[in-house]
DNA sequence: CGAGACATGTAACCGGTTACATGATTAC
DNA sequence: GTAATCATGTAACCGGTTACATGTCTCG
């Protein structure tokens, strides 16, 4: 599921210029699963040109002078169908947030509080954005797709809201040096520049 | 966090090889939002080793000759604060098996059927491994991270289930040419070359 | 008239993936 | 002995991101 697939199967929807096709990318029903930018995205649509997979209408001609449209064309909706039948490779799940907070005993217990809040106040803020762009009475197997997205979120603020006190209490307890427990007693091992064994 | 600073997490926790490394990325509490391969891995390893961030056990001295243990050092250690100190980017869910199914109008019913049904057992089993691979009794705060992952999948897995039925209801009503319930009456329009207008 | 949204593109860069190549060790 | 697992690496490739560069249109 290359850039290239993912413009056809918006402009399978309908006509519509680069720009509004990362709008597609950004606030249609599959916002979660996928995203691209400009940059991805134009040469993309020049390749899919070239291999007269779409078409463009030339600018200039209705409206605005700046508007490039793209249709896809029957053998384009025929390149889309093949490669929606090809085998999807599994989901790729990539949250650094979640990593570092994997290691948050290397972190101040400050610093940690803000991240996980940070972290919790995003997720939350998506779950409400995907709910507002869903239409309630929308049945369509888009929306259950989209629908799933919200769900994900929801779980991710719910189970976040619900473990935070847990994790960092948890956390706490595994803190290595509490960099203030330790006042200037015992040595100056503040700057050790650490030299390998 | 690249690899690198992944890496360094890992050891944090304790020496290791590069092999066990990619372990921990597939295996641990944080293999559900992160992966990399030794493609990534090793070289990322040599480079922390030249920037003294870790040290390298040379193989042969302690049991099999090929194994090369790496331990993480003061540096490194505080490399790793430093990286773990820096806002996170925000998480990318990447799906091609959903952005697919946004799409599913452009299949066969059985095609369609297949993939859902193919994507609820995979997310069914990581949700199973997850579950297997995180002991009941831990309760530190990187379980409570892993615990997240398993709260998503099995999330996935019950929405999933759920509207299994009205996806595929939806999905065959919005279904284009139904390639059989339009037999060769009309036109042979089955091989038109998709000529642009 | 100015701000902000709309609109398109290029080029360098970069990080990771893939494929390839090799070999040791362990368990059956 | 032989298959599976453990173990390490390299090099080409590729796709996408980032930064840059430009210009139009609309609304207040």
């Amino acid at each position: 599921m290359d850039v290239k697939t993912a413009c056809l199967g918006v402009l399978s929807l309908g006509d519509a210029t680069g720009y509004e096709i990362k709008k597609q990318f950004e606030d249609g029903p599959f916002s979660h699963f996928f995203q691209a930018g400009f940059g991805s995205i134009y040469p993309a649509l020049n390749d899919l040109l070239a291999n007269g997979l779409v078409t463009r209408a030339d600018p200039g001609l209705d409206g605005r002078a700046d508007r490039k449209v793209y249709a896809i064309t029957d053998a384009g909706q025929r390149a889309l169908t093949r490669s929606l039948a090809e085998p999807a490779p599994s989901d790729k799940i990539r949250s650094d947030a979640l990593v570092m907070l994997s290691f948050a005993e290397h972190m101040t217990e400050a610093h940690r509080t803000e991240i996980f809040d940070f972290y919790l106040n995003d997720v939350r803020e998506r779950a409400r954005r995907l709910a507002e762009n869903t239409p309630e009475d929308d049945t369509s197997h888009r929306a259950v797709i989209a629908g799933l997205g919200h769900a994900i979120y929801e779980t991710f603020a719910r189970y976040l809201a619900e473990n935070r006190t847990a994790f960092l209490n948890a956390a706490n307890e595994a803190t290595d040096p509490p960099e203030a427990d330790r006042p200037v007693l015992t040595h100056k091992n503040a700057d050790h520049t650490g030299t390998p064994s």
